[in-house]
RNA sequence: CUAGGCGUAGCUUAAUAUGGUAGAGCACUGCACUUGGACUGCAGUGGGUGUAGGUUCGACUCCUACCGCUUAGACCA
């Protein structure tokens, strides 16, 4: 097998690189920038999908999808929004092929161009507002929550699987609501959905905050952000809602009738995750053996593996373990593959990052015990078959704890205090992380600090207390510490 | 998009300064033998060197263009 991984000391982003292939989570496609995610990739964008999206639904909202194509001029309705996609966008211009008259293959046919060209959506702000307005006409209507699952294009020049590609897949929820309030409510809400399950499901934690003016979304009033920390120190932003405003209302003219029978502007938000989040989990727990993956999200959260190979014996202790655990909801697979050899599918299930294995052999069965080891820890003892349900169940839940915690206690290592431009400079080059520091507010500053040292304002966290202090640039004042880190 | 680096079998790679007509390991197939951490042996399958041109008697090797990957920027989720 040469399965071996690149160590993250050596090269991260190898390492990287490494395990979404070797783990099969996605491939490089024969267009470029785009990824061809594989089943077993596919399985954990699934585990993540379903979950969000049955929380998205006991918070009221439903599903719904428009068209992968939007109409070019609608691009052009709201200034900002438009300006922050113009230069990523695939363009459909013709809607015709015809064999090519002076050989093999087929061309364009330059016959076929369309009146209006239609662009692959970058995002749906624009289709939806557009479809909103025939569907919004009275407070009755309000509020309006609706999220789709999608896939859309942003014509990347550097991408890397899951982080960054030309195509991902994604859910855009966009909101229409009566008033201001309940949409910032809104956009606070989903925040605390997507923490909750960066946190709970992804065993990543996060920092929840508001973004800079420079750093929010394109047509946003406010941009809020969870921010995760990946091994290498490295921010990344893993979902962003956004509060509107009435921009995208008032671009696309979406009015209702108040009770007192007055016209007025709706208010909105929009909020996403994308596949981006397989980055996230790969880059946040991974080793160098391979994916560790937190139970919650595992395809497989229980291997059982017959030493040396399946027999009658060792096949009704297994199936008998798995029933019980499939009982209480575990995934279990028993691998009954009579070529691999025990190591080799221990080395494959590692690699993969199921989090518990079963080893099951002669010796084990004589003793009434079964061999387990986890794969966040590498522990492996003996553990007797009596009772072997509620222990995998309790492991589980242990890893899940442990995956968190060693992500948090990373994140803890790496959050750094500064006061003065030079520490602020050490801290971002030598030791990397979160660096919180006053900042004067401006987005000149900003700007500036990043030229400087690459770092950038990832944001202001919610709970962040007021503290008085000065710029660590300019030395003007500040009322509280923000965040800046190198990011992804 | 800019600047480097790199493209030889599914993967890792040899042959490239000195052009001479692609060789291996892993994977894969078959058989045998094994089996408590990526078995072993034997026998096979598989490439014409990213693509298109050019120079040459002859190109993996030299030249040009393009494509892709990668690293670092600019930009962005």
């Amino acid at each position: 097998m040469s399965k071996e991984i690149t160590s993250r000391s050596e090269d991260y982003s190898k390492w990287y690189n490494d395990i979404v292939r070797k783990a099969g989570l996605a491939d490089h496609s024969a267009v470029r920038g785009c990824m061809v995610i594989k089943p077993y990739g596919f399985a954990i964008w699934e585990k993540i999908r379903d979950q969000l999206d049955s929380m998205f639904k006991e918070t009221g909202h439903v599903n719904a999808y428009f068209p992968l194509f939007i109409p070019k001029s609608f691009l052009s309705k709201e200034a900002e929004h438009v300006e922050g996609f113009a230069k990523e966008c695939a363009v459909v211009t013709h809607h015709r092929l015809m064999n090519d008259p002076n050989g093999k293959g087929v061309i364009v046919d330059p016959d076929a161009k369309l009146e209006e060209e239609l662009i692959v959506r970058p995002t749906s702000e624009t289709i939806i507002w557009n479809t909103y307005r025939d569907w919004i006409s009275s407070y009755r209507d309000l509020p309006l929550l609706i999220n789709q699952w999608a896939n859309v294009v942003r014509w990347e020049l550097r991408t890397k699987l899951f982080m960054r590609t030309a195509e991902f897949l994604w859910q855009e929820g966009h909101t229409a609501h009566a008033t201001k309030d309940e949409a910032v409510q809104e956009t606070l809400t989903i925040l605390d959905i997507y923490a909750k399950f960066a946190e709970e499901y992804m065993a990543v934690p996060v920092v929840k905050g508001i973004k800079t003016a420079n750093e929010r979304f394109a047509g946003a009033e406010e941009t809020y952000t969870i921010e995760a920390m990946m091994q290498d120190g490295k921010a990344l932003q893993s979902g962003t809602s956004h509060f509107l405003g009435q921009n995208f209302a008032k671009a696309f003219d979406v009015k209702y009738l108040t009770q007192q029978n007055k016209q007025e502007y709706v208010w909105a938000t929009s909020w996403g995750v994308s596949t981006r989040l397989m980055g996230a989990l790969v880059m946040a727990h991974s080793d160098d053996e391979g994916l560790v993956l937190p139970p919650k999200l595992a395809p497989i959260q229980v291997v059982i593996i017959p030493i040396p190979k399946p027999n009658e014996q060792i096949d009704a202790v297994a199936e008998d373990i798995m029933a019980k655990l499939k009982a209480v909801g575990v995934t279990v697979k028993y691998d009954t593959d009579k070529k691999k050899r025990p190591g080799f599918k221990f080395a494959d299930y590692e690699m993969k990052g199921v989090p518990v294995r079963i080893a099951i052999g002669k010796r084990d069965l004589e003793k009434g015990v079964v061999e387990v080891a986890r794969r966040d820890t590498k522990e492996k003892y003996t553990e007797p078959l009596e009772g072997i349900t509620d222990h995998i169940q309790e492991l589980l839940g242990h890893i899940q704890d442990n995956i968190f915690k060693k992500a948090y206690d990373f994140r803890k290592e790496h959050t750094t205090e500064v006061d003065t431009w030079e520490d602020f400079q050490k801290a971002i080059e030598n030791k990397g992380g979160f660096v919180a520091a006053h900042w004067d507010g401006t987005t000149e500053t900003e700007v500036k600090i990043k030229e400087l040292t690459k770092a950038t304002i990832r944001c202001i966290a919610l709970d962040q207390e007021e503290e008085a202090g000065k710029c660590i640039l300019t030395g003007k004042p500040s009322s509280k510490r923000v965040l800046f880190a190198k990011a992804y």
